[in-house]
DNA sequence: TCAAGTTTTCAAAGCGCTTTGGATGGGGCG
DNA sequence: CGCCCCATCCAAAGCGCTTTGAAAACTTGA
């Protein structure tokens, strides 16, 4: 069924049938309720690509599939933030469109998409420091929204982001209240932007408090189970190990725990740990109490608020670039506790 | 730059343009190269949506965001599931496009696919028991394909699976033969088709032995880390524990391994564990020894398997569904070891 | 009753591509 | 030399929609 054969069946133009359905004003109200009544007899929905052709609208949002810089590691927090992001566009009338490519060839697709016009604007997933695809898109003239910010770009861009530098540095700041004092961090790759603005405010709040931030106390990698253990079970074998761990991932922080817990020792007692919790549904912090402290910040939220901006941004292109900045709460639960007492 | 501008610039007609850049004979190699060579320069791309509304095909393939039944978790591995599809799909020139829907809502948004012609198949994720998405799609007329199976339904239809009967009768019988003979089974939501399989496969290796299942060892819901934690708790303080459990899923192991360790007991040595593993990539089963014996398979390999079969199926719509059966593989790791002799 | 104004409807162009059904020209062959 | 054939290339139709500009139908007021 398509819009001809729709219109002769009512003996109506495809004109009328088209403004009808669209809510166009210069239709009667008779003709109208005729012609919707018609379309939903006959399960009629307009061709999206002879739509999008008519239109110069593609109705689609492009995102290229986030994937580690290193070993091709998928972002877990992909599939909650497609979710949220998914359904504010779905409200709106935009499908959303992923690629995965290379990182290298991360350009070419955007390219791509501008010179098929196969999408109105795209998400940029996992900014880096300095992060290049910014300036590309611009140039491009794709309009796009950053999930994330990037250190040193000073061009303007849209971007949703979560505040990481205060939230750590309240994390930090918690701990040192309750007498902590070596605070170690186990923080995601260094080229991260968010890693970045997470242990500012990590050594922010040490410094602070007149605490030089120690190297033998921060490492960063991909956010695996693996490496929270890994780096866990070596930090306690130090001379002077931390009572305290800060975690930028709760999947990191489960291997965190697994590493305390070999060693002999209890989390929430012998060792603190406080977590980034982005609120996977797939890995809640608890039911009831949560079992990790944690700052929280829930990533498919994050995807509602981008996807409501994008919107926006797409409608209203020449409007200087807006942004969102989301707080996260500090969720106290059990694996925090005051620092034991040095033997 | 469109068709039209850079046939006048080059003095040809836009037909020959055309055939140029799709690789029809019936133009000399001479201006091919020369059409070839200008269109780089441009940076000319087809329109995708006019070259859609020409060839009838969308190029791009659907899927609905697999969010469980129960909470709106959306699936772990629809992240690496993707990736591998992604790369498949892109690679004979297919997008991916995703819609997220209340559960009730799925099949209004094939049936909207189908009549927007948005896309030229679908990808149905996380089949259930007697899955009634089946006959819809085949009564739509939408082609597609299955990841996973559905039991009870008759009508023939594309799949690719995992043999999760054969996997958790393996695993089982591995673990009768270092001893076991008081095996739980923690496993997804009853109605998951796959959860099914694992349990016919883990009860037959069992009666095969001679032992009857026994339901106080069986569990199942959502696959989180707390439910692993919590149903493994509660039956290690049953009156006749079990020495080994097997695991649907890493996450839900995970949280059974919380447990064990909690309860003052040592995996692989007091309790084993063998859990399913889609060797997601942010979840590796340990770097070099696998932490958990686990029965292995790629979810990003079905996806890159899975598309190859869909796109088969989009060129040939009328011969019988194919179907791909994947074997996982047993992985020894350090969570198994000889049941340990009773007290 | 008729002109002017207001609604309502329509024909046709256009979006950018593919593809059908020629047209054109050069080469081979008798 | 004339004919046919093949290799190239092209004009135009068509995909299904929106939208412009105009026509038809209906109201209104003098």
């Amino acid at each position: 069924m398509n819009l001809k054969t729709l219109a002769e069946e009512l003996g109506l133009s495809q004109t009328t049938v088209s403004r009808a359905l669209n809510g166009y004003p210069e239709v009667s109200e008779a003709t109208r309720k005729r012609v919707e009544e018609a379309a939903r007899r006959h399960n009629y929905r307009p061709n999206s690509r002879a739509k999008g052709l008519a239109t110069g609208r593609a109705m689609v949002i492009g995102q290229v599939i986030p994937t580690s810089v290193q070993h091709e590691m998928v972002n877990p927090i992909f599939g909650d933030f497609v979710a949220g992001a998914s359904r504010t566009f779905a409200s709106y009338g935009y499908d959303m469109m992923f690629t995965r490519v290379p990182d290298a060839d991360e350009g070419r697709v955007y390219r791509e998409y501008h010179a098929r016009r196969a999408v109105d604007a795209v998400i940029l997933q996992g900014p880096l420091v300095e992060d290049q695809r910014i300036p590309l898109l611009n140039e491009i003239g794709l309009p796009f929204i950053v999930h994330g910010r990037s250190t040193g770009i000073e061009e303007p861009y849209a971007w949703v982001d979560v505040n990481n530098k205060r939230a750590f540095a309240h994390a930090t700041q918690f701990l040192l209240d309750l007498g902590h004092r070596r605070i170690a961090l186990i923080n995601g790759l260094e080229q991260m932007d968010f890693a970045q603005r997470r242990r500012a405010g990590y050594e922010s709040a040490l410094q602070a408090a007149g605490i030089t931030p120690d190297p033998a106390l921060m490492r960063s990698d991909e956010m695996t189970e693996h490496f929270g253990h890994r780096e866990t079970r070596a930090m306690l074998r130090q001379d002077d190990p931390p009572t305290a761990i800060l975690v930028s991932s709760m999947i990191t922080a489960l291997g965190v725990r697994r590493a305390i817990e070999e060693a002999g020792l209890t989390m929430g007692r012998d060792v603190s740990v406080i977590t980034h919790d982005d609120d996977l549904s797939y890995l809640k912090n608890g039911q009831d109490v949560p079992i990790f402290t944690a700052t929280r910040s829930s990533v498919r939220k994050a995807g509602e608020v981008l996807a409501e901006c994008l919107v926006a941004r797409i409608s209203a292109p020449d409007a200087p670039p807006q942004h969102r900045m989301l707080e996260a709460e500090l969720l106290v639960g059990r694996s925090t506790g005051p620092a034991p007492q040095r033997t």
